[in-house]
DNA sequence: GTACTCATTTTGTTGCAACAAAAATGTGAA
DNA sequence: TTCACATTTTTGTTGCAACAAAATGAGTAC
């Protein structure tokens, strides 16, 4: 086999060195909110946390920045990105038109297998909902955006808007008791599956934009009230 | 001043290390077709060429990498990426997405001192494609686009795009004897050209998208008839 | 109290050697 | 000739020490 012919799409390392292992560590921590943003990430201070040297440690601050899921603050400082409102509007923006397309083609895709899974997604968030588990409700909703973006069959993309995504987390979690109101979100994801049954494209599309687009206005408000944002 | 308040929006690294030096260099080299699709980068190679030691070469490979200006093509090996057809059809799908995008917030957001140079512009692109000189053709074309993107005011945005082009960059590049052909794109730069002025930001989307679209039909003959993808 | 200077500490960067894993090469048998 | 296997070479990874640059804080003059 050359190895031409077994170049993958996926834009992640090969698994298995340290590197990457402290990479996905932190990328995990960011996402669930074990650092609020404006941390200031250092070399040392990763390696230490993590039981390794400064190369790997520097590996992964350095992938996670070029991820943008963390930002330089000057020269010799990262920190974890303080969203600020205008931030969030530009990347609701973007996941808006990357996110809407990545569903209409996914109700052009997708297989009846894959849509099987949502209904108990969705009970999942549901659950979580009425138990007042807001985070793990916030996990399960990722879990229903990415099983039918997935279905689109666009891996490219789905990596894209993964990354949007760790952009926002670090707010988004540290937001939650908040942001998690009643039933969010419930209403939109019914009208996706009715839409993605029927393979109706536009219809998807609608719903995903709307339910961007409320957990967008809940997040501004969330943040204003609470000051997590500037 | 707090280290908050001058976070900035730019993913790349903060200039002046030898790292940064090194990714610019290749990222400028990949863009330019100095490397064949397939060809194999490692680091002690990369290292010697810039003459650097391993560290701030790795540094490069593996800031390249996340980009997917450069892909994995195995355990212990990176490769500049062949472009295969559904790479390219997925690629554009995005393009046409988030370009379209931008087109139409530039519509928005240009004012008229940005508008002014994209007449010049579109003069060098002519007189280089009148010359032959398809290399110059190709950058121009380029200005042109990013001229118009970052009139967005949406940094994140242009970000997002310009990695676009970086992987489309190499395979493009090794093309354009045949790719660039008589007066390409012209009359759709004179369409978003007018759009513009008018600030008309459907008209100007529309136009942006149909440059993507004849420039993607462009590519993929000239790529299939060269068997630069697979 | 404020602003400025300078020494101290923190921190990212770099180069390099040792190591492990994978690829390439050579060898021998069928 | 072809295939399997062992050997050699190539190559990425890691840890670490030395270095330079930036942040920090104390002290001082105004």
């Amino acid at each position: 086999m050359t190895t031409e012919q077994m170049q993958g799409v996926e834009s992640g390392k090969q698994a298995g060195g340290l590197g990457d292992a402290a990479y996905r560590e932190m990328k995990e921590r960011l996402i669930r909110g074990v650092y609020r943003p404006g941390h200031k990430m250092t070399v040392r201070a990763v390696a230490e946390e993590l039981r390794v040297s400064s190369t790997p440690a520097r590996d992964a601050i350095n992938r996670l920045a070029a991820d943008a899921a963390l930002v330089y603050a000057g020269p010799k400082t990262v920190i974890v990105p303080i969203l600020t409102e205008v931030d969030l509007k530009e990347i609701t923006l973007i996941r808006i038109a990357l996110e809407g397309l990545a569903a209409e083609q996914a109700a052009q895709h997708g297989e009846s297998q894959d849509i099987d899974g949502l209904g108990e997604i969705q009970q999942k968030i549901n659950a979580a909902l009425d138990g007042k588990d807001y985070r793990a409700a916030l996990w399960h909703n990722k879990e229903f955006h990415f099983r039918v973006y997935r279905m689109s069959r666009l891996p490219h993309l789905v990596t894209m808007i993964e990354g949007l995504w760790l952009r926002v987390g670090p707010s988004l979690y540290n937001l939650y008791p908040e942001f998690a109101e009643e039933k969010y979100g419930v209403r939109n994801h019914e009208m996706a599956m009715e839409a993605l049954c029927e393979r109706d494209g536009a219809a998807l599309r609608a719903a995903f934009e709307n339910d961007i687009r409320d957990g967008y206005r809940r997040l501004r408000r969330a943040a204003r009230e609470s000051g997590a944002v500037e």
